[in-house]
DNA sequence: GTCCGAAACTTGTCAATGGCTAGATTCTGG
DNA sequence: CCAGAATCTAGCCATTGACAAGTTTCGGAC
């Protein structure tokens, strides 16, 4: 017979929510479904994350992390920045329903303490990524330029999701990003 | 007295989901609203769009119609790919509501025939704008170069939209992206 | 002009959802 | 062992999307 305590009720709900949205999208995210997956009633998620977008904070933080560690990890390992960059884009379709919702603030609580500390440690991740580049690839303006790095991956990783790009280019995101990236970092 | 028929209530019913976008996000619509905002009956707009979805499919072939209008207008006027780039970011920030929709497919019916149409229009014009590249600056795979042109342009209006950008990069789009897109066609 | 089918719109209904309140059960620390 | 806190259940209400059936208006055929 079921328990009365669930157990880890806050983690079956957030990967219920993983798995809906990988299916579904965002939209077809239903508190009271991710209820039923779990096996327990359905106000009992409220309990733990508030309202529906309190679980999607939860998920929006947990994918900040997440991307902090990999870029992270990816700069460590490589010194690379255009690694990073692959990195980010491999987090992107890896992690997919983290990723939907990160860069979908209306669907969530923005100023959630969690997040924003999220947030800050995967921005910082980022930036560390930008100061490791030679002085000369990093060009006049290392910020700008750390911008349109962000934007590029940022964007090919969105394209590559919605399936916007043409089917031509394979079946591959990191190879393909590792190239279009390199476009980028060619720049004098 | 309110006349039985609206006039142009599929008209009316989009406009209100620009307005309800604007405000509250994609996840804020309500058929039922939009209905209210039109001031017709709460069944009303399912007759001219079949349900939620079709609304929303509606706006986003709107959406790449604006946008293949525009991509068209900035090459034919400047014949600079560069401001082509900027076209694409100044229509994501005038036409928020519509971009939002546009690359989230799975709000709408991806496969409605106006909107496989309207997005065939707008690929053929960013299309366009990479072929008028100089060879020398298209380099030696410029379907690569288009697809880094696209997503460079494309992920800057995301992160732009959603406020993940520091805002020491003041509040004008286009000037920050024609800077940013710079960066890449300075490539050799 | 009028008549008739089609288009546009309304009203009513149903299941599902989010969020709230009150209460039941289990855990935990002293 | 006990009391308070944490966890979960059960019931309720307003709102929503979708559907069915009926009403009003339009527009073309004659």
């Amino acid at each position: 017979m079921r328990p009365y305590h669930h157990g880890d009720l806050r983690r079956a709900v957030l990967a219920a929510a993983v798995a809906t949205i990988n299916e579904a999208g965002p939209a077809g995210v239903s508190l009271r479904d991710l209820a039923r997956r779990a096996g327990v009633s359905h106000a009992a998620p409220a309990h733990h994350f508030g309202d529906k977008a309190g679980v999607l904070s939860a998920l929006a933080a947990e994918g900040f992390d997440l991307l902090a560690d990999e870029l992270t990890a990816a700069l460590q390992r490589t010194r690379d920045f255009l690694e990073v960059g692959v990195a980010y884009v491999r987090f992107a379709v890896e992690h997919r329903a983290h990723f939907e919702v990160m860069f979908r603030p209306d669907l969530y609580h923005p100023d959630d303490r969690a997040v924003l500390a999220a947030r800050e440690r995967a921005s910082e991740a980022l930036a560390g990524g930008i100061g490791s580049l030679p002085e000369q690839q990093a060009g006049p303006d290392a910020r700008l330029a750390g911008i349109a790095a962000w934007s590029l991956v940022h964007g090919f990783a969105t394209l590559w999701l919605n399936g916007a790009l043409p089917p031509e280019l394979g079946d591959n995101p990191e190879t393909v990003a590792r190239a279009v990236a390199a476009i980028l970092f060619a720049a004098p």
